[in-house]
DNA sequence: TTGTATGCGTTATCAC
DNA sequence: GTGATAACGCATACAA
């Protein structure tokens, strides 16, 4: 291992003078020669500076870590690749991992505890509210993204409601009267602010809301399957649905097509997250396109802003990322009456 | 910053004993007493080691580093999956970062070369040879994830070549003769291993192989419906494809569908990669699974072996993980002459 | 069984 | 401009 002294001795200079020049103080009280003939020495050597000694002395990674529920789930995706470049270009380095790898002490924020990482982003919804309130008190940045915790507001989210409430209208500009909501979980926000905006929709047009086209589904393929056969059951199936993210969309797409039902003929289905493989489906899926990009954007730059002290985690304001899109493809179509 | 001194002087004894009884050295020298007092101040004040400090002591961070292309391709989900719970299981940390996000120098592996992980899963591809060649020279720890380089043995693959025979053999079973291939690149070893698979397949078959049925293909929807597009246009388009990713396979789909043709009735297809979409296709995608979640365990075993000194980069064997399983869903059909 | 001393590699604060 | 020194928090060899 090449270390700050094998480059000193090199070069003929103290080991503070090599630090000196490598962290480019902008009082660069050294001389040109010595300043070149270490740089030199430096790339002959092929030194890089120690990252846990460097670590230990500024006490700061400049590592940003990242948790969310799994790697399978396409929606994380445009939120991480957000949140990595606006890093990068903070001169940080995002780590991102599974809440099922958790740390010593089966803590989940323990990478931010014992200072493997300057700051945390949080784009779980399943921890329990009370895990948050503790890591709140520990008073280490993070920031919860795609999730509202009562009392937290060092969070940004999206506007969840206006898209629930854009698929509503999309559907009845449509002609459709008859339409299913199949939700999250109403314990997440997500869920619960779609389902808002969905019922704030059908109501502003005066039709009524049928308790049983609400459907409750986790988001998994699975559930929104299941509950699309529930809908299909129904004495008057709805003539359209919208699914509250992508994975119930594909659960409830597999269910109606099962059953024999055509896309958008018999029933149009409008999903949330336009992800990368919507347009490829059978049919194209009409979804909202949600700007999960701009979130983990968001997320990081505040998160930044935390960690150099510039705010807290106390005195932030909850952010909303604004701009959802209606993206029609051919999974809805006019409601024609028989 | 709770420190090791103030548990220590909160428990009235010196830092080294703190040190020793946590670190739960095995000659367990230390009075019940003592260590149960020190135990319960730990507690008291949520004393956690320092990461930095101890990794600067130790020299490892029982971390390991995963580059991956980029977070939207769902084949790495699973590869990833296996690799945290075998990392989990020999008490690493895996932290996964995309290939776009270099590190100082502009350097792909910085992370290993500072000291952030001790050892590197590259599932990348894009890789130029020359820079693992140089990496390699490093003598740090590091394992290839599905990519063969010529003259680096610590790799972990999969079975491609039997991929692709398993994938002829299955459409020729159905009495298919008009059979095209959507391939990977062939500078990357699955493409042209699960080639050769298939190529191997037809002519043992003693079906010729036609040239214009063979396209090359990124590992993209794009490229992969750009292919089936000039497959279709032939005076005599094939009445089978295999596509060579799960990418290449959905962008194949969509080609074919809109172009007015059935799958399978019309065309069949099978692809490789099972994804946990690739139930809920329309039609519910035929596939070959391969040990994606195995391959990520071996790898993060044989790592973690080669960081411990068992074994190092250069005397370690590549690996092959053998199993790839074929899942007849719908998009394959028996073929019927008109 | 516990305390002392030392050093990991780096940077910040001095003095020269 | 540059060199010397101390300290970050921890673990370990050695002394007691």
């Amino acid at each position: 291992m090449i270390t700050i002294k094998d480059v000193a001795r090199e070069a003929g200079v103290h080991p503070s003078v090599v630090s000196r020049v490598l962290n480019k103080d902008v009082t660069l009280k050294i001389k040109k020669e010595t300043r070149e003939r270490i740089l030199i020495t430096v790339e002959e050597l092929g030194y890089v500076p120690n990252h846990s000694a460097r670590n230990l002395k500024r006490n700061e990674t400049m590592m940003i870590g990242m948790i969310i529920p799994d790697f399978s789930n396409p929606v994380y995706s445009s939120i991480i690749h957000g949140a990595e470049n606006k890093a990068a270009e903070e001169c940080y380095n995002l780590l991102v991992y599974s809440k099922d790898q958790k740390g010593i002490g089966n803590n989940y924020f323990s990478h931010l505890i014992e200072g493997r990482i300057d700051g945390l982003l949080i784009a779980v919804s399943e921890f329990e509210d009370k895990d948050i309130k503790e890591l709140a008190e520990l008073d280490k940045p993070f920031i919860l993204v795609n999730r509202f915790v009562e009392g937290i507001e060092n969070h940004v989210v999206l506007d969840d409601e206006t898209a629930g409430y854009m698929a509503a209208k999309h559907l009845m500009e449509l002609g459709h009267t008859n339409i299913a909501h199949i939700t999250g979980p109403f314990e997440i926000g997500t869920g619960f602010n779609r389902y808002k905006g969905f019922k704030n929709g059908i109501e502003d047009a005066g039709i009524e809301l049928k308790a049983e086209y609400i459907r409750k589904s986790a988001y998994t393929i699975q559930s929104g399957y299941d509950e699309m056969n529930q809908l299909l059951k129904l004495e008057e199936p709805p003539t359209a649905v919208f699914a509250a993210n992508i994975m119930i969309s594909l659960g409830a797409m597999r269910a109606v097509q099962e059953k024999g039902h055509e896309i958008p003929n018999d029933i149009s289905i409008i999903g949330i997250h336009d992800v990368a493989f919507a347009p490829v489906l059978n049919p194209p899926l009409t979804t909202i396109r949600m700007p999960l990009y701009e979130m983990g954007e968001a997320a990081v730059k505040k998160l930044v802003e935390n960690i150099k002290g510039k705010s807290s985690n106390k005195d932030m304001e909850g952010i909303m990322i604004e701009g959802g899109e209606l993206i029609v493809r051919d999974s809805t179509k006019e409601f024609i009456p028989e």
